[in-house]
Parts: C-alpha cells; sequence; structure tokens
DNA sequence: TTGAAAGCGCTAACAT
DNA sequence: ATGTTAGCGCTTTCAA
C-alpha cells in the first residue's frame, strides 16, 4: 500500500473511519474509548498512516500554511528572518510559501494572489513601503497579517521589527562619544518606514547631542543599496567639508561608503568613521570591521510568526506591535576624528 | 462573496460545474463550445474566481509543489540556489517548501516526513552526505529527487552542482602560475562529495603540475565552518613549514583560514596567499579581497527545479547529472610568494 | 458539446 | 462511545 488512508487504518482497526479520525486527533481523542484509540494509533503506527494536510485543509478550510513575502532572499538581512518564522511555524504545524517579489508591485501582487489561491491562512510582509495600496486592500479583504522589518502607513496589522531609533541613536553616541562633531547619515528611501525613522532619529539626536546639523547632513538613496549608498556618500562630500563619520542607513549603504573610500582615497576610520545597521553576516571580516547596530533578526522573524498565529486562532491577546533592542557592536570602523 | 467556487462560476454562467471546469482548464478548453468557454472565463474573471489548487490536488493526488531540503537558509551559499529553484518552479505553477535540518539527520528525516504528508511531488536536496540513509529510503520509495550542490553516494537521483575538479585546478593553476611551489588544502569535511571530490583534485593538480606534495600538505575539517577552517590551518601549519598557499574547500573556511593569519600575524597575500570556492558575497569587501572559484549558483538553483520538474513530467530526456563550470575570480588574497 | 454522478481523504453534525 | 451521512472544491469517467 503506497500510501495508507484514513480508511485504511479504520478497516485494520475495525472501526468506522470517523472514529479512526477522532482516536488520532489528540484534542478529540477523548471522545474515543482509550482502549480503541490505542488499538487505531497501534495500527496507525504500523501501516505508517500520515495523515493528508490537503484533504482536511480542504474539509476545515484550513491550510496550515502562511506566505512569507519578502523582496530578495539573497540580501543577508532576510534569511534570518525567515529562519525565525520557520521556527516559530514549525512548532504549530505550520508551513510557510516563500515568495522574492524582487521590490516590483506587480510581481509582489501576482505573488500574494497566488499564495492566496492556495489558501495561506495568513501573511507575513517583509516588503512593506510608507504608502502600499496592495496592503490596504488585503487589509480590507481581512487576512490576517504582519509586516516584519518594515511598516505601511494606515495598515493595522501588527509590526515586528527594529527599534529603529534607539539603534541610530546608539549610534550617534557612539560617534559622539569619540568626539566627532560634524556628523553625516547617508539614509535609505524615504519610501521605507525605516529610512524614514532611521532619519528622524538621525536629526534628532545630533540636535539633542549638539552637534552639527543641517540639509547638508543628511542624504536620501533610492535604494537600499551598496550602488546607491556609495551614490549618496559622493554627493554628500560634494556638497560639504568636515564630515569626519558617517552614519549609514544599513549595512549595505555602509559597503557603498566603503567603496567611496576607495576610490577617493579616504582612510576609514581615521579620516571617515562608518556606522552600520543590521550587522549582517562577516561584517566583522571587512576591511576594516564595520561598527553596526546589532538587531536581533531571528526573533523578529519568531515574534512575528507567534503574532500571526495568535492572530490566526483569536487569540488576540498580543500587543500591536513589537520593537526589538538593539545594540551597538563596535568594530574598527569608527576611531576619534582625525585619527587621533 | 468571499470566494467564488467553481460552482459560483458555473451557474452565473449558466452551465454545469463540469464545464466550467472544462473551460476553464487550458488543456481541456478545447472539449468545450468556443462561444461558451468565453463566456465561462469572461465570468469567472468578473467574479474574481481563483482555481482552490488544494481542491484540485486532492482529485488528481497532486499538489504542485515540491521540497526543498536545505542545511541552513542563513549560510550564504543556499539563497541563491533557493532563488534558481523558485525562479523555475514559478514558470510552472509550482511552489517550494523550504526546510532547515541544521544538519542533523534527526531533524532531516522529521522533515522530510512533514514534507511528504504535505503531499510534495517531488524533493529538492542540499543535504546529500556521501552515505545517507535516509536518501537511500526515499529513492527506494520512488519519490522523484534532484540532489544539488553535493551528492551521496548509490543514490541514482540526478544532481546538479559546480564542476568542483575544474573549479579547483583553476585555483592550483593560478597559484603555480604566481610561482608557488608548496601549496597546502585545506579541505572540507570527508562526508560530503565536495569535500572528497576538491580534495582528490586538488591532489591530482598538484602532481601533475609538479609541486609539492604529501599528506602534511593536507588537512580535513570536520566542518564547513569558519571555526573548523581555522582549526584545520592551525593543525596544517603546526605540522609542516614552508607553506606559502592554501587552497580552502570554501570560501568558509578560507575566512577561517583568515582568521589564524590574523592572530599568528601572517600576513596575506605576501607571506600566505589563500583561495577560496563558492563566490559568496562580499568577499570583495575583506580584509585582503579574497580570491576564489565563482560558482553559478543560482542557475544550479533552476537546472536542478527544471531537471525535478522534466522528472515529474515523464519527459525524462535529461541527463543524469549536470557539473556547472566554475571560474576563478582574482582578487588581493593571492600574490606571488615572498611578496615578491 | 454538455450534463450527471462519483469520489479524492478527511472531519463534523447528527443519530444511535 | 461509535456509526452514519454529508460535503469541502475540484476533476473525470460515463452517458446523453
Amino acid at each position: 500500500m503506497p500510501n495508507p488512508t484514513l480508511r485504511d487504518v479504520a478497516d485494520a482497526a475495525g472501526v468506522h473511519p470517523a472514529t479512526a479520525s477522532r482516536a488520532l486527533n489528540a484534542n478529540t481523542r477523548a471522545l474515543v474509548n482509550a482502549e480503541t484509540a490505542r488499538r487505531v494509533l497501534r495500527v496507525a503506527e504500523q501501516l505508517g498512516y500520515r495523515p493528508n494536510p490537503i484533504a482536511r485543509g480542504l474539509k476545515t478550510a484550513k491550510s496550515a500554511t502562511i506566505g512569507l513575502v519578502i523582496p530578495d532572499l539573497t540580501n543577508p538581512l532576510f534569511p534570518p528572518i525567515v529562519r525565525g518564522v520557520e521556527d516559530a511555524l514549525e512548532e504549530a504545524g505550520y508551513t510557510a510559501l516563500i515568495v522574492n517579489t524582487d521590490g516590483d508591485p506587480e510581481r509582489e501582487r501576482t505573488l500574494v494572489e497566488s499564495l492566496r489561491s492556495r489558501q495561506v491562512e495568513g501573511l507575513v510582509i517583509a516588503t512593506a513601503l510608507v504608502h502600499h495600496p496592495l496592503l490596504e486592500e488585503l487589509q480590507r479583504s481581512d487576512i490576517p497579517m504582519v509586516m516584519v522589518n518594515r511598516r505601511a502607513e494606515g495598515i493595522e496589522a501588527p509590526y515586528v521589527g527594529p527599534d529603529d531609533a534607539a539603534g541610530i541613536e546608539l549610534a550617534v553616541r557612539h560617534l559622539a562619544q569619540l568626539g566627532h562633531r560634524r556628523i553625516a547619515h547617508v539614509a535609505g528611501p524615504a519610501t521605507t518606514s525605516t529610512g524614514v525613522a532611521r532619519a528622524r532619529a538621525f536629526g534628532g539626536a545630533v540636535r539633542e547631542l549638539g552637534l552639527d546639523h543641517g540639509p547638508e547632513l543628511m542624504v536620501t538613496c533610492t535604494q537600499w543599496t551598496e550602488g546607491a549608498g556609495a551614490a549618496g556618500l559622493r554627493q554628500l562630500l560634494d556638497g560639504t567639508e568636515g564630515v569626519t563619520a558617517v552614519v549609514a542607513g544599513n549595512d549595505l549603504i555602509a559597503l557603498g561608503c566603503y567603496d567611496v573610500c576607495a576610490e577617493r582615497r579616504i582612510d576609514c576610520p581615521d579620516e571617515l568613521s562608518i556606522v552600520g545597521f543590521n550587522d549582517m553576516p562577516f561584517l566583522d571580516k571587512l576591511r576594516p570591521p564595520l561598527t553596526t547596530v546589532s538587531v536581533p533578526n531571528t526573533q523578529i522573524g519568531t515574534d512575528a510568526a507567534r503574532l500571526l498565529l495568535e492572530a490566526l486562532h483569536g487569540t488576540d491577546r498580543s500587543a500591536r506591535s513589537v520593537l526589538l533592542p538593539t545594540s551597538l557592536v563596535e568594530r574598527g570602523s569608527t576611531a576619534p576624528p582625525g585619527g587621533r
């Protein structure tokens, strides 16, 4: 017998399929004679029976899957989040269907469509933009969702991400303590909540600490990429003088800043200190090792998945959103200004 | 109407569900009056009908999903492979269920079990070990599978991976050309086919080129990790003299070698040249930028997925295995011996 | 060309 | 405590 069905088990145990179903299902097992239950379980074991979740799903209108929508799995920021989501789902017997949007709204729409047709019960969204029509539609359609890493405006869904403001403040304080007075920010795109939040936090921090500030000390990148980061820093350095440190919107942007240092023969950290954000892998192997703000990415994933599962099961006891604590990892890319 | 069913469409179009089904399905559409078909399609469109693959799967015993078994998604080697798999599957309307085994055979068994219960039609395996009992069982159970990146002995399933031998030869030749005569190999685990294949290719290449060779010039790491790579190189350097270059089993092991250089104040590349394997992201930002063998990982994924789909659809016209070409990326971690 | 009927494997009322 | 019945949404014989 290739794949024994519930019927096969029931027949072999000499009971009705419904009884077998009850015996096999942990939360209905009480309804059936303990002796019978044992027998069914034993037979199932012997036959190597495994329930077919597809059939169950058809009946119960539950698929035990959720959709995980990320921009690009090859961006090192996301695998840990995916791991976290998967780990939390696994405990609950759920599975994630992962899709890559490549940041393309069209593609995102199609992929979410296909997820929904696969009857996912909920969505974990890592692609949120500040203004996000698709998410608004999804909200109206009442599918449970949770946003990770970034959020969209006007969406009620819970959000799990780093405490951007606290992280940036950590970075700025660190630089200020080293003696920097003229610190710039190479910000992520204003279309993303993290870009906006970090830029705002930066502005607040430099002002509060009485450091130099002004629009010439901030540029906004068009993307969260190395290339965009490099372009951003070039533009910034061309527009002002005396900058001794830069807080990058994230590690990828920081990497772009490294490229600019190389091409302009600026010594990092002696002439320019650089701080990243996210602490993606292998940053300690860079030249110089990158000082960055560490974010508990795996935990972002697990928390998001748990929040979603709670929403699915109606135990809506959870906070709307979770901001996870960040910490500063001091490495070699920051030093007192002028290499003193 | 929350989710219109086939019945809803049929009713609205004034036909029997069976007819609607035929009209909606591209390969049975010919069976139905062109006019009727058009009408059904239009109504379906209007209602926003999307077929329920779960129900379809129950009937056809096909889930349009495959399982993708990888050791750990946070290892940068795998995301590109996953991307490749997903991209190829998407075209065919298939979806991948991804699981992380953490290299634990128990866990792998459980996870594959759960994949099978979810009715995956086939498996892409990235966790193969030279001796792999689970794969032998799976082979007996006749589920279609394809191995990527590594292979298992005695398994007939197709394999898609880098041309390890050619890649290693590229690395060794490059070092020989720079003038190195005493080159060592810090190999990956002998439990993996890549570890074995690369080690054997290394031995062959140094002999063929008339370079120093012998057991003291090779160590085998217990894992494909930075830590294991560092341990390996330490052991090697403690056991022999005069080594001026090392070929690492992969980039992670090469990173471990970097650590040893740092702790023993060995200058790379002046005192020791290092070559990696895989060309994972951001290697060009290392200190020094790592010379490595580049592998088309995304293509490994797409090829594997295509092979699997062909197996599923019985178009078994494909070669059993595919070895993808590698190329050498020369960066800063290799130089003539003695820094000349 | 279309409709009728059955059934994929499972669960949930309902009946006993 | 167990069996009966019905049906989730779809496809696929078979018959008309």
